[in-house]
DNA sequence: CCATGTGTATTGTTGTATTGATACACATGG
DNA sequence: CCATGTGTATCAATACAACAATACACATGG
């Protein structure tokens, strides 16, 4: 994996090292991140978002406890063989309930028609793809 | 309104004053809280929720610059006559990107199917009401 | 008039989250 | 062997959120 995968963003008020975390844990439950992969060093992910390394460090270190990824001494973090790959779909998609449930929330509040909201997301889901 | 109408959940990592003021504005952008309506006071809403009457203060004063809500001394706190009463819904479908871009770039790293996410999204949308 | 109800300013304290700077232990590979 | 590369333990700085306890200015309504 190359450190410029990591889509950073210092300004959000979403932490960075959790932004890194979360996005890891995705891209190995999809399994585009296999067991055994490499990823970028603390260093080198540090440098290309001018980032403080320890802030890397603590995202991977989440990562290990979480049993996704392994230490390799002296060589660095790769996907756990443990980790299962590519989980069924009914898991990942448990993964996004919590964000879909505020969604959810939120657009009941707004009084905004099922049919509106689920044609913009219906765009925006095009749209990366 | 009514204290008990507010849904606060003091265990989220979203904060309590932020939790008020994003639901306070939701409401009013969709008329459940038409202009003129009062609010319940700051000491009933930390009464009914067991939190800070100064956290509750907050959020109404923020909410106050943002111009939907006037300060009726002595009275309370009610939507402001100049908070247009229920915006378009393309401007309250606006109010929603920001998470719907989030849910889907989620979505696309954990590579699930749109048609899969689209149809939970649709329960979770029916549930509520 | 005055008790009672508004919201708010103030000050201080507590707990926590986030990020950073530095130094360290360790393994690899020429 | 040792320069170079790993990750990380440790301590500090900062910011934020919430609470607590007052005190205040003001308007309402009996």
């Amino acid at each position: 994996m190359d450190a410029s995968q990591l889509t950073i963003n210092p300004g959000a008020s979403e932490p960075i090292y959790r932004q890194i975390v979360e996005q890891v844990r995705r891209m190995i439950a999809s399994a585009q991140l296999p067991p055994g992969d490499l990823l970028p060093s603390v260093r080198e992910v540090a440098g290309a978002h001018a980032i403080n390394p320890m802030t890397v460090s603590r995202a991977y270190s989440l990562l290990e406890s979480e049993g996704l990824l392994e230490r390799l001494r002296g060589t660095g973090m790769a996907v756990a063989a443990q980790a299962r790959r590519a989980r069924p779909e009914s898991e990942r998609l448990a993964l996004l309930d919590p964000r879909m449930q505020d969604l959810a929330r939120a657009a009941r509040e707004l009084e905004l028609p099922a049919s509106r909201v689920l044609r913009r997301l219906g765009q925006l889901l095009e749209d990366g793809t």
